[in-house]
DNA sequence: TTGTAAGCGTTATCAG
DNA sequence: CTGATAACGCTTACAA
């Protein structure tokens, strides 16, 4: 700050540094580097953002023309003056940051402590009028966290997903967030990067701090969840599944099924040689799309070799790799399924920098939609499924646990998925050529077509 | 449960007659469901999960052939036992959800709750190894709880945004999340879907519950943090500002200078009817983004007719219906620049469900970049920017205003965008034709290409 | 209907 | 180095 007298300064620079003045001393306080004024006490936490404010009235009169900051009875507390700098008049007013509690505005409405705390939890009480009144004066908020230890619940879920990044998962977290929000709970937002010792410390940290979990695990046999269980704290799973946990909600999809209509789908072209571009066969999905294709083949009498079958990790890298694997075989593979929308992209990126045509040379099918899907030349064929749907269950058999609401079994919802044929598909004796298809239509989600061809 | 005595049933399934017995007793004392025996005491909360438990080893010695629950001085209580059921033998063993305190710890080592919590907080104390087993043979955890109310900070922060669903917030979110891993804090995610009330609501409630936020604000002018800030929370904001909030750190890209860059590029290929499909003008990166890009056309003498700017809202539908208005114009457009991820596959969808060719007859280039740009035909260029960054840089920015670290004036980061032209621009004159290109690059982030043809 | 007082599980103070 | 004690802000018997 300049010395008063110095060069005129603008009253909008004056106020500044008034400002910064104060938010330096906050800071001081906040870090305890003053101690020698009766005025400034050694606190930490919420006691400095309350208690160091008839401090900064104090400093407030000394350093500059502020009027001092009302007593203890007063609303929240501001710093307000005007003055002079440099030649200029200027004026400023302040709010200080202040957290009110429950005992502040009994004492301003002249009541006790429990009849605010009947009037919050919504009873009726005699002086409803003027505890309100207090409360707007004092711009009160309940404490959470004191709400919170006292009733040992937490309004707050976990969401453990392997990947935000993940369109799908991103989807979920939607649904799950959107079903929260009217149940007026909290999500704590958690990634595992598919690792399960991460999804460990996760899941631990979660202890006591939430009233429940969705989780999408990492691993099958990996199970993560006996601390939180010892907890207490409910658990629905979603879209994959723990072994030996069968006690636990969980709101899966067919996968087995999915992966079945796209076996299907593609022999329906005539593809014998299909390359399978499976999950990791200790999750879920990748486990039941595996079997799903496998036994679909198997049961259409179409032997599988055990070179066609390619394990992913379900990231993109993975798909990619696997169907440089695949392309290099010595007959080579006539489609692909691919067991997630990750390394879908990742076939698609490969058989692109391969220059294999699709479907001319090798038919895909993907699991799980994409939105540029249906613009891809050829359109991609894919095994859909209701994802926000996923989520919005998830959360309401969470509810239900946490409400010990609904049956006492396990609940286990399976979606169906259904297969959205567009253009990636062709038929195996004849390949056909792309063209644009002329088509002026404004739907924006297509029907199942199978066209595909100049 | 059937009564001793009755037809022979398996131990497993007695076993779980068992096990639903006392969920059910469980249930019902914490729906106050029971109250005339002494041993159920009218309980909620934490103390339901934890002084029902000798009870409950009343009832298991009642009910069934298990063991009594260990005193008040046993660690985790559990129930366990075997029998005979039906003729058959069986066992059982429950572990009940128990949280132990920082008293039942000292009890257990025989010292106080200060010295116990000495040793939590880090100190050297003359019984660490004893209270350190006493802590494990107890599974005992401290209560984050407990610990906000008497720190007043709950190691929490809340990354707000628009729509997770939309993949540019789901990376941020990733880049967040990874870092407040390391910080070991939480995230509260939430979706105000560019609704400024919804923001207002998600922002107040988030009061008390976090010590920072992260912000993405619906609309520029509408400013919900007024009461976030009163209360001391730190904020940051995430790729749009708020009028007059200059004083908030923020962490932007150059919208301004992508948009000019995308205008620039359009124009090298000797475009000059190019429609703009804007954002919000009232966010951020709508308006610079409209700005950056009429003003590179006027300062290259390019004559931009009102009805080539089309406002959409930052969501699909609204990019498809604006190329419908822009496709519709007297004199057709030759290009679009679309100012988000979201519209530009709206552009896409229109264009091909109008039959019209990219790059033939209309060029494209959309703001941020997708996983399949690369893999459409022609390949989409796109103006990319470093979003896992952005998050992690917000985050980095909002960590050190809570530690109050770093310098005291606001920090507004702005990072650069960058063009990944492909293939979806075409010359004016000579609009090219499609082909594949023979490419076994390994590449999986293709360099900048112009090149598109047959 | 209202108020008093005892907790919820921690941590900070201060005296041993 | 240790422990009794008093908060933190709220809810809830219990008593008036």
């Amino acid at each position: 700050m300049s010395p008063v007298g110095g060069p005129p300064i603008s009253p909008i620079a004056a106020l500044m540094a008034v400002v910064q003045t104060i938010r330096v001393i906050l800071r001081c306080v906040r870090n305890k580097d003053i101690d020698n004024d009766r005025h400034v006490s050694l606190l930490s936490g919420p006691e400095a953002r309350r208690k160091t404010l008839p401090s900064l009235g104090a400093l407030g009169s000394k350093n500059s023309t502020g009027s001092p900051i009302g007593g203890p009875e007063s609303s929240a507390p501001r710093a307000e003056g005007r003055g002079t700098w440099g030649g200029n008049d200027f004026s400023y007013r302040l709010q200080f940051p202040f957290v009110g509690t429950i005992g502040d505005v009994a004492k301003h409405a002249g009541v006790s402590t429990t009849t605010v705390s009947r009037h919050l939890a919504g009873q009726k009480i005699r002086s409803a009028a003027a505890v309100q009144a207090s409360i707007e004066a004092l711009d009160f908020r309940a404490s959470h966290t004191a709400r919170s230890l006292k009733s040992g619940v937490t309004r707050t879920i976990g969401l453990v997903v392997p990947d935000v990044s993940n369109p799908f998962f991103a989807t979920v977290a939607k649904g799950v967030e959107s079903v929260s929000r009217q149940l007026e709970l909290n999500v704590f937002l958690s990634n595992t990067d598919e690792n399960v010792e991460r999804e460990r410390n996760v899941l631990e940290g979660l202890i006591g701090r939430v009233d429940g979990v969705i989780l999408v695990p990492a691993r099958e046999g990996s199970n993560n969840t006996g601390e939180l269980r010892r907890a207490g704290v409910p658990i629905v799973l979603l879209d994959r599944i723990l072994t030996g946990a069968d006690d636990l909600d969980s709101v899966l999809v067919d996968s087995r099924g999915g992966a079945e209509q796209a076996a299907k789908h593609l022999m329906s072209f005539g593809h014998e040689r299909i390359g399978l571009i499976s999950g990791p066969l200790d999750t879920t999905p990748g486990r039941e799309r595996h079997d799903g294709f496998v036994e679909a083949m198997q049961s259409a009498g179409v032997d599988l070799e055990p070179a066609l079958v390619q394990i992913g990790d379900f990231r993109l890298k993975s798909g990619y790799q696997a169907t440089l694997r695949l392309l290099g075989l010595p007959t080579a593979v006539t489609a692909i399924f691919s067991a997630n929308n990750l390394m879908t992209i990742g076939v698609l990126r490969a058989l692109r920098h391969m220059a294999v045509r699709v479907p001319d040379e090798v038919s895909v099918v993907g699991f799980d939609d994409l939105e540029l899907a249906e613009l891809l030349s050829p359109p991609l064929s894919v095994i859909s499924r209701p994802a926000v749907e996923q989520g919005v269950l998830a959360m309401r058999l969470l509810r239900n646990r946490m409400e010990d609401e609904g049956p006492d079994q396990a609940q286990h919802i399976v979606l169906d998925t259904f297969i959205t044929a567009r253009g990636s598909c062709a038929n195996l004796e004849h390949p056909r050529r792309l063209h644009r298809k002329k088509d002026k239509g404004f739907a924006e989600a297509s029907p199942p077509r199978t066209d595909s061809n100049e």
